[in-house]
DNA sequence: AGTTTTTGATAGTATTACTATTATATTTGT
DNA sequence: ACAAATATAATAGTAATACTATCAAAAACT
């Protein structure tokens, strides 16, 4: 992908100190990936973080509340790179089908080694999306934080590629389950595929995931 | 429905004293679902469960080893029942395409009241399993779990009707990913649709989530 | 050099998710 | 009816979690 200089800006509300703010923000944002990926939502704190970086507990909550707000900025932070590759992989696109594809494909691929954004690793982030993000809004607080607007970007992504599909078949009336479908199933698939894997279909080598809702989402429409 | 003298037998690894052998036992279940549903699987503890019930914190973990495991005991619950509902649901259909439909039908539709089995709440049962059932899986355990067979009797479901998949369409190569997919998909779509509902396009008054599902099916698997 | 800001260290709190022990009911077998 | 067996309740205790509060030390900026 090309190199820009450009750069993902996560809402005030998600943070307490911006964590781009500081060199400790951005370790503790960078080795949290890691952390979680490894231990588990569950078992990560931010006492275990802090010990690792060779920082403070205390520190650590001067940038974010909980660990529960900085699982949603993490969140936050990987729609925010999806609409990113999302809107770069289908400008100029002519065709409306190839369109849709590329988008489709955005969604559904598995991430590989992007170092567009240096103290984040897209691959273990991709990683904890799949294996954690039901955690943050499967909660008792969802609506209002819905309401904070905590889940504004991923909303956004539905809606673009809803967008594409409403463009291709206008008549078509559910564009948003069609695609919240694609995006949470891939990614269910892809974690089924490690841990469950009777639940799923997928063969070595060529990426069945991507075919499969690829396919889906074009016999879906017609 | 058919009013019969059955019973959901439920793994012996699941639980540390059967809760079915006792009055305690069973009213450790059903209020269980009352609070889980309540309070959220994350507010919820046994010391809270015991007090509710008028019984002690420590009798309850001799039923169950952990809250965790009480979660994978009413999941398991949840698919035998369904399980048993698909079973009943589809024998002695002729048509491979109305058996399909039945079945899909079974898995995404609403439950709404049944009182085949008195201390259970079906309906209460169903919202857990929506919004609590993903964190039984997605834990660093699952592997382990797995192994041992806690899961067994949902793959059983997926398992049953990616068979009738395949007899509509011997060629079809991924119908455990499809019905996984539609399965889980109609789960996240009813959660979606009261607390994040610009990610679906549910209407009122008719089931378009049932609707959605099934004609995805039959397009899929031509 | 002085002030502000940031970080670190320590302590403390309420709660959780248990385990262990002992006492008290309740059931059951004879 | 009574002892023995079993189930339940009550209490205490532990290590860890998810924080908050306070204060001192270090960096950074002016």
């Amino acid at each position: 992908m090309e190199r820009l200089q450009i750069h993902i800006v996560i809402s005030e509300e998600l943070y307490t100190k911006n964590p781009e703010s500081s060199e400790l923000g951005k370790k503790i944002v960078s080795r949290s990936i890691e952390m979680i990926d490894e231990l588990g939502f569950e078992a990560f704190t931010f006492k275990k973080l802090g010990k690792s970086i060779g920082s403070n507990e205390s520190s650590i909550y001067r940038y974010f509340e909980s660990k529960h707000m900085l699982l949603v900025y993490l969140l936050c932070w990987y729609w925010s790179w999806i609409e990113y590759k999302l809107v770069f992989a289908t400008t100029n696109i002519q065709s409306k089908e190839d369109k849709l594809a590329a988008a489709v494909d955005i969604l559904t691929r598995k991430i590989d080694v992007d170092n567009s954004f240096s103290y984040i690793n897209e691959v273990i982030l991709n990683r904890i999306i799949i294996a954690e993000s039901s955690k943050a809004y499967h909660t008792k607080d969802i609506d209002t934080e819905n309401e904070k607007g905590y889940y504004t970007v991923y909303k956004r992504v539905v809606q673009r590629v809803s967008n594409m599909v409403t463009d291709l078949n206008p008549d078509f009336e559910c564009p948003h389950m069609l695609v919240s479908t694609v995006i949470e199933g891939a990614h269910q698939q892809r974690y089924f595929s490690e841990h469950l894997p009777s639940l799923t279909n997928v063969k070595e080598g060529k990426d069945t995931i991507v075919k499969f809702y690829t396919d889906l989402v074009f016999k879906v429409i017609i």
